[in-house]
DNA sequence: AAAATCTTCGCAAGCGCTTGCAAACTTGTT
DNA sequence: AACAAGTTTGCAAGCGCTTGCGAAGATTTT
């Protein structure tokens, strides 16, 4: 059974308050009171039961991350670097996956307006947009986003620059002097998806290339659906001298499928992929990608909701990070 | 301001404890009142405080997942099916990740002896083994450990039977007609790795070929790590003919060694790897591997901390399981 | 040296819940 | 009709901590 407030109250022969006082660093202790507690508590390892703490100052240093498939790409990497920031300042992570399932989803969020959580960072994908306006309509909800977005409602949000991602990759391809880029997306609804279109058309217009609509492949994030996105492609009359393709998952199943159509990679089609993850770099030929800073993303989404938690505040609501373009063989001249 | 137990009570005209009793289906309440209470409580939607029931029933309802590191190959995919084991049992998981950092460590198997949460998971690596058995020393500290070994100690503990691991491969290897088989591994005083290494030797020894210490290349577990492995090998005097690499770090960096020595694989060299990784599928050519069922891993490993803290027996203290030997291309004929 | 001010400290209530115990109420037995 | 036995409910203490407020002590002021 570890010691209690009281334990070290009577060690110390002083009450309970003064402990309590000396231990948070408040004032109204006098000097020499406050080292000889600080020293019975570092002798004896003192430390206070959170629960009780969180009890009477209604806090309990938990942060409730929550997102809809753990195993996301890059995912391990933005939480670990989420982790370390919010530990660094005191508070613990608690992992809440929801599997895309709503009930879940909901009980999840419902941890921070029951108090069980002092703030929620929602990571990523297709959370119900529903369940965060109504939780966010609560006021006093604290919440950051990340790598996502909320309609019609304004919550703090660090995501990166999509559209600028998709611009770096069309433009790469453009000054390697192609024009006839095909891009492999997933379903358009989803906000980061479309985003990488709107930089995409925006390439395209800066290089005064039409836009085709043909060339656009809209199919699930799967490696299937980048393995058939290729075979639809090769339908279409003219057909593409490269590709940008949106996820590692299809980037994956398009190479696949432009090896097995026995063509070269970059030789008779270059290709960009998006998301720095350790398979761009092994697949062959090595993918030139569009890169995300993942630790940034976790650190800055970890310093946010501490900021909101602490009535701080927060520069930007929504912080937008810039990608970066890796370039590396499958885009080669 | 959520309601409180006091607030229930009020609206149904009863005593906290009855309330408090109805809730959690505790005997001592008439029918009609508790089925009175719950239609209220459903109502208001009302939900414990957790705070206030972990301080006076000494409990929390978290566990603490200590991992050294977060980005842990698979590791994803065990903490998911974990964190749901957990979830359906009522108890959420709370990351730490411990860097390798042994005051971290220290810290964060303290949240168990502080009775911060009711348990603690250790998922892999090279956690420190005196602090695992200073704690599990401390009679009632609840721990279980994951894909590691604690020395010295009894623990309950879940992990791949790696040597089996290492057996497969290397027998299916074997079976192949190879009989110069290199064994790529990490630092052997790894647990993980040295069960590998004891299963590839009783593989030869059950198909009577000769062990031959140079055909194991211990490297560090890397991509570099590999990549240096495959030319360590080749300047022995009679070369691999296929390798056995309990990494895909490592595998990967082997593969490319060997293109890039401008050899085939399989046709030159087989190679078999350890893990299902989803790079291993990728790879070219597709890399046969010995794959860990780490769904289990992680099922399993929520459910022996939760009977441990229920005070139920486990079945086996040490659970191994079986690896599987997934057949691709890089170790066809 | 007494009064006024500041500092240091302890008392006690409270955070929201659980639980042992006794009071009140049922029901069954003779 | 009276009593035993069982059931249902409420009281109150306690989990370990924080914090407002007043008491005591130290320090300064006139």
């Amino acid at each position: 059974m570890p010691l209690t407030l009281k334990d070290i109250a009577k060690i110390a022969g002083v009450a309970e308050s003064t402990v309590s006082r000396a231990i948070n660093n408040k004032p109204g202790v006098g000097a020499q009171t406050r080292e000889k507690i600080m020293e019975i508590v570092r002798e004896h390892n003192y430390q206070p039961n959170q629960l009780a703490q969180g009890l009477a100052k209604r806090e309990t240093h938990l942060l409730a991350l929550i997102v809809a498939d753990l195993t996301g790409p890059g995912y391990s990497e933005i939480i670990k670097s989420m982790e370390k920031t919010a530990n660094q300042a005191g508070y613990q992570l608690i992992i809440c996956n929801t599997d895309n399932n709503l009930a879940k989803e909901k009980t999840y969020l419902n941890l921070v307006g029951q108090h069980r959580v002092d703030g929620a960072i929602i990571l990523g994908g297709t959370l119900a947009n529903n369940n965060i306006m109504k939780l966010a309509l609560n006021q006093d909800e604290l919440l950051v986003l990340v790598n996502c977005l909320a309609e019609e409602v304004l919550i703090p949000t660090v995501l990166v620059d999509n559209a600028r991602g998709g611009y770096l990759a069309t433009v790469h391809l453009l000054e390697q002097g192609l024009e006839k880029i095909a891009l492999v997306m997933g379903p358009a609804n989803d906000f980061l998806e479309s985003e990488k279109l709107n930089g995409y058309q925006q390439a395209l217009a800066d290089y005064n290339i039409p836009f085709r609509e043909q060339l656009i492949i809209k199919t699930n994030l799967s490696r299937e659906g980048g393995y058939n996105a290729f075979f639809r492609v090769m339908k279409i009359d003219e057909l593409p001298d490269g590709f940008f393709v949106t996820n590692d998952l299809l980037a994956i199943g398009l190479t696949e499928a432009i090896k097995m159509g026995g063509y070269l990679i970059p030789g008779d089609f270059a290709v960009v992929g998006y998301g720095d993850s350790i398979i761009s770099a092994v697949i062959n030929p090595a993918l030139t990608v569009v890169a995300e800073p993942l630790q940034q993303l976790g650190r800055l989404a970890a310093e946010y909701i501490i900021k909101l938690i602490n009535d701080q505040a927060i520069e930007e609501v929504i912080r937008v990070l810039e990608p970066e373009l890796i370039i590396r063989e499958s885009s080669s001249p």
